[in-house]
DNA sequence: TTCTTATACATTAGATTCTTATGTATTGTT
DNA sequence: AACAATACATAAGAATCTAATGTATAAGAA
């Protein structure tokens, strides 16, 4: 597993993203799909995802529906309508980054 | 300007680069060269930039030579034998960081 | 010549974001 | 019966940054 302090501020856009593509996804998935589509390079922890879920419903880019499976609960949250126009943004910022990044650290690769 | 936060983390990877790349910096330098090899997009501040370059130091993988330009000092920086490999473990980490944030925010770019 | 900007180092307070540890409870597996 | 997985959550502390401040020299503009 690589260097996951590099991962530092990027939760927010990950869980952004995931919502755009998955509509509704409660905490523990978010987890689970992020080991699997990163191929257990990236593992979100409780400490920082729910937090920062809790955060981005606060700020009004989430909403949370609680529902019961079983005798369980969990905690289903979707995109607003402004936490849409959001990931928009982040998704361009980090996209910025990335070909910053590349740019800076692989000079050659950046050519195109 | 983007999101700058999205760069906590990736700082030391950025002076090591510039380091392998140019033998030899002092701090100003860095921070006019990241501006100029960003178009502005990136601006390292000092309150982050010397703390970092005293941490590689302590580390053992940058070695320092005061230099007096006029009246004036300058710290040049420059990689240790232990900070060329270290340089490129953190490249590759960085590499890998960015394969993997790129096929998390749009997979339809990694499919090659 | 005086004022401002650039060069060049540095530290500190505070914010943010994370990791690690801990806690509670249910459900599935051995 | 015990353990792992599912599902939520918080809290202490670490790490890394931003913004502000400080010192000093050099260069350029008014």
């Amino acid at each position: 597993m690589g260097n996951q302090k590099l991962y530092k501020g990027s939760l927010q856009t990950i869980i952004l993203k995931l919502l755009e593509t998955n509509d509704k996804m409660y905490g523990y998935e978010i987890t689970q799909k992020v080991k699997e589509l990163t191929k257990g390079e990236l593992k979100i922890t409780e400490g920082a995802l729910y937090p920062a879920l809790h955060k981005l419903e606060a700020d009004g880019l989430l909403d949370v529906e609680v529902a019961k499976v079983g005798n369980r609960l969990r905690k289903y949250y979707k995109l607003t309508e402004s936490g849409t126009k959001e990931t928009a943004n982040k998704l361009d910022e980090m996209q910025e980054f990335l070909r910053t990044m590349q740019q800076l650290v692989n000079p050659k690769l950046s050519l195109e």
